[in-house]
DNA sequence: ATTCTTTCTGTCTGTATAGTCAGAAATTGA
DNA sequence: TCAATTTCTGACTATACAGACAGAAAGAAT
């Protein structure tokens, strides 16, 4: 885990061998638990700039001057919300090869990610939210993840072209339609429940989501969308 | 136009027999013009909490207290500026009936809806932020317009599919697939000239992206996409 | 029991910022 | 020219907030 402190040389775990110097408390892990998800519920709702120390702390229930022995800047605990998102992020987004079935893999990969969007809808509108606002604090991140992930997906799609196995598409452009479509009912939840005339989202409705998106893409790219039982 | 003071009745325009009691000056347009283009300019940077009147006053060249001559409080005058762009939404909104062919229309509403992302990407995103963060000044609006808006569009639809001209697709999720998919060049934009290691758009790559998303999205829902030469 | 470390908190400070206000300056209309 | 109206501004107020800090309380290790 990517140290939550400011100075990592003023707390620091581990002693020169790389052994624990002290046992790290239940306290602090459970501490910083609850103001980290105060923190991604306080500036999902608010923003950045909205968002006040207090309030997280009033939600973490946990004295605002505490909240900032563990978070030193109110911008510290930010990049630590961030941070966890994009870890998580990074848990979902499995690798692909040449050798799979297009069409599998990319109903997976549409499937995985509308249920991550209904999973952690307030993790993708942060997330959101931060590259709308040009992405301060995403930039290394994308120049050396984000790209690299794109870059490796489309080879792979570029290879299943060559074979025939698809309609030559742009993969990158694939991949934003495919990111695009599927944030796009946590990001916007407020929009298209209010359209669908819905108070939240039901699990059939994810379904329906993940059907349609599935079947349209595919079938818009020239593949057979894999039968569904 | 909508009036862009808190009270209207503290600075009417107007006279009981509804003829003006002044002209409107041109130094009040202007004033305003700026203001607005300030003001949309500091809110997408710095979201709403974040952008302070006195920036946008300097962006406008223009007194602090003059600008709270014009707009007493701030959130009026973030409103003023949604206000323009739903306006700006609306003009672009053209209504589709029975009779039209399915491809023409929904291919002309995707290169619509990029272009409208290409020339107002500001506009888009703080839209977008708006909703992100649960609309609070935008119930009414989606409740009133939008969503009688998409009910049209999908009774459109619904006909088009009795009639066979396409295959049977759920016509909501259709209209937010169009929606999100065009929006994210503009909302998105960071990310995704990041990812294709490029400055800022090109009219080619909009022209390469309106052919991308119209050709997919039509032929997933079984239409010929329209032949362009 | 003693000492060391971590955790916690009340209080304080400085700063940024929305909004007020009284009156000056400019503009307009007669 | 004069009076009415709009436009503009500097100075002020009130408030919300991030962050600092010294020291208290709690916990762990010996």
């Amino acid at each position: 885990m990517t140290d939550t402190v400011d100075d990592p040389s003023e707390v620091n775990d581990y002693d020169v061998d790389g052994k624990r110097k002290y046992k790290r408390g239940k306290i602090r892990d459970k501490n910083l638990d609850l103001i980290l998800s105060a923190a991604r519920e306080e500036f999902v709702t608010k923003g950045y700039s909205g968002a006040s120390i207090q309030a997280i702390a009033d939600k973490a229930g946990i004295a605002k001057a505490n909240v900032h022995y563990y978070f030193k800047k109110k911008s510290n605990l930010y990049v630590a919300v961030l941070d966890g998102i994009i870890r998580l992020w990074n848990d979902y987004f499995d690798e692909i090869n040449v050798d799979d079935d297009p069409a599998l893999v990319l109903d997976h990969f549409i499937r995985q990610k509308v249920e991550l969007s209904y999973s952690h809808p307030k993790s993708s509108k942060l997330f959101a939210m931060e590259i709308i606002l040009g992405a301060p604090r995403l930039h290394d991140y994308m120049r050396n993840e984000m790209r690299p992930f794109v870059r490796r997906k489309v080879e792979v799609i570029e290879k299943w072209i060559e074979q025939g196995k698809m309609k030559p598409v742009d993969p990158t452009h694939l991949i934003f339609l495919i990111w695009s479509s599927t944030q796009h009912y946590a990001d916007f939840d407020t929009q298209v429940l209010t359209i669908m005339n819905r108070a939240e989202y039901e699990p059939e409705m994810i379904e329906e989501i993940s059907n349609f998106l599935s079947q349209t893409i595919l079938t818009g790219i020239g593949l057979k969308p894999p039968k569904r039982k």
